[in-house]
DNA sequence: AGCCAGATTTTCT
DNA sequence: GAAAATCTGGCTA
């Protein structure tokens, strides 16, 4: 077996709902520079989210827009509730489902910097390459082992996965505009930590 | 480094 | 039946 990592025992501090910013936009950009930790029978995984998207009320690109169906349901939960779907018959992604109950809007969590547990993310990626473990919804949530089994489970406690404080101050974030959907593409609801190794999507995206 | 096409299946129309 | 909040490998330069 590996050697645990040097902060594998530092206790973590779920955030709190009320903590929350209910507006979708605000809680983009308060998710970036915490943490999220998946907690396996094989040990913990963290990563440092440095990039997000919103999708945000009447907005036509979200999956909540049409109204509640079977796979986006988590969506309409309070704040702070896990959404993964299933996308382009081979990824998953996550999201932070936010406003208010029922309302069907979510941050989609796009890019983690990997902190704890890089040797169980490298066996579920099948990479050693730091920079293409956690880049991009796809990628991350390979690498923590997150598929609909985690879909609707609430991210404000602990639990095998969920939201933490962080330590780290946060850089400066940055906006852009969002990838690879095709309605409102053009809106500037993408946020990500200005200087962060571990971006995804073009560079000038990235500056 | 950047562009392009192929993979693959769920979901809703 | 078509679209989809993506990733990868192969090509060009």
């Amino acid at each position: 077996m590996r050697p645990k990592t040097p902060h594998a025992n530092k206790s973590l501090r779920p955030l709190r709902r009320k903590d929350l910013p209910i507006d979708t936009e605000s809680l983009a950009r308060y998710l970036i520079g915490k943490t999220l930790v998946r907690e396996t029978a094989r040990g913990r995984m963290t990563g440092r989210i440095v990039e997000t998207e919103a999708y945000v009320l009447g907005d036509a690109a979200g999956h909540g827009f049409k109204g509640e169906t079977q796979r986006n349901r988590s969506l309409f939960l309070e704040r702070g509730h896990a959404y993964v779907y299933f996308i382009y018959g081979m990824h998953y992604a996550l999201n932070v489902s936010s406003g208010e109950k029922g309302e069907g809007t979510g941050v989609l969590i796009r890019a983690l910097e990997p902190i704890e547990g890089t040797a169980q993310m490298e066996k579920n990626r099948r990479t050693k390459n730091p920079h293409e473990l956690t880049k991009g919804p796809g990628r991350l949530a390979q690498a923590l082992k997150i598929d609909k089994k985690e879909d609707g489970i609430d991210l404000c406690k602990k639990g095998p996965l969920y939201l933490a404080e962080s330590k780290i101050p946060t850089n400066e974030i940055k906006v852009s505009k969002r990838i690879g959907i095709t309605k409102e593409a053009d809106r500037p609801l993408r946020f990500h930590e200005k200087g962060s190794q571990h971006t995804s999507g073009p560079k000038h995206l990235n500056r």
